[in-house]
DNA sequence: GGCCAGGACACCA
DNA sequence: TGGTGTCATGGC
């Protein structure tokens, strides 16, 4: 079984999974990087709050104080280190973009990618899942799901670095953002419903193919 | 009451 | 470059 048939095995398994769960490419951005290591649920709740508040936007952002972000941020959890990391970002994108998200996200995703992992507090994960959810360019983005579930197939070393899973990922499949977007969604589900703890695979769709 | 969640970074050798 | 500690809330 290949990356593509899993693919498929999955996609016809749990359907289309509408990723991601934002109302705008700002809010993309917002929401990557305050689920790093964090339960998307404690990510909602925060969301919520920048909503309620009013500054779920880059001006509102750029303007609300440090302080005043980390406490709308609390329900995420890490919340003093994300209000710095959204600040960077923010900082980054008025400094260098004038605050204008639409043109920083049309840049060419190569260079989208350098720019986007020059700013303190944003790594390979969060920068691929901007690029790939919020600029809807082709890059594979790859978390804890991604190496456990294909470490668990047999498929990559448990010592493999993210370039090295990003780099299959993408020489398997068509390099397609619709792919991309399904496929990282696609694993996110099959690892929350079937692969969290053993036992496992009651009822995954990979079931006769996992050697864990 | 311990473990973990859609990571990233500083520090150290 | 690789290993380890830190950041912190909420659900189970």
């Amino acid at each position: 079984m290949n990356l593509l048939d899993i693919y498929n095995r999955l996609k016809s398994h749990f359907g289309k999974q509408h990723w991601w769960p934002a109302d705008t490419p700002f809010e993309v951005i917002v929401g990557a990087i305050l689920t790093q290591n964090t339960s998307w649920k404690n990510v909602e709740r925060a969301i919520e709050n920048l909503k309620d508040e009013g500054v779920l936007s880059p001006e509102g952002i750029y303007r609300i104080s440090e302080k005043k972000l980390q406490t709308l941020l609390k329900p995420s959890g890490f919340f003093k280190i994300k209000a710095k990391r959204l600040k960077n970002f923010i900082n980054f994108l008025f400094e260098k973009y004038e605050g204008n998200l639409n043109h920083f996200l049309s840049l060419e995703p190569s260079l989208l990618r350098s720019e986007l992992l020059g700013i303190k507090g944003i790594g390979k994960e969060t920068a691929d899942s901007i690029i790939l959810y919020a600029a809807n360019k082709p890059t594979f983005v790859v978390d804890a799901y991604t190496r456990r579930v294909f470490e668990r197939l047999g498929m990559i070393e448990k010592d493999a670095t993210y370039d090295e899973i990003k780099q299959l990922f993408e020489e398997h499949l068509p390099r397609d953002t619709e792919i991309y977007n399904e496929f990282h969604a696609l694993i996110v589900e099959l690892a929350k419903d079937t692969c969290k703890k053993r036992p496992v695979c009651e009822k995954c769709p990979l079931e006769n193919n996992c050697n864990f």
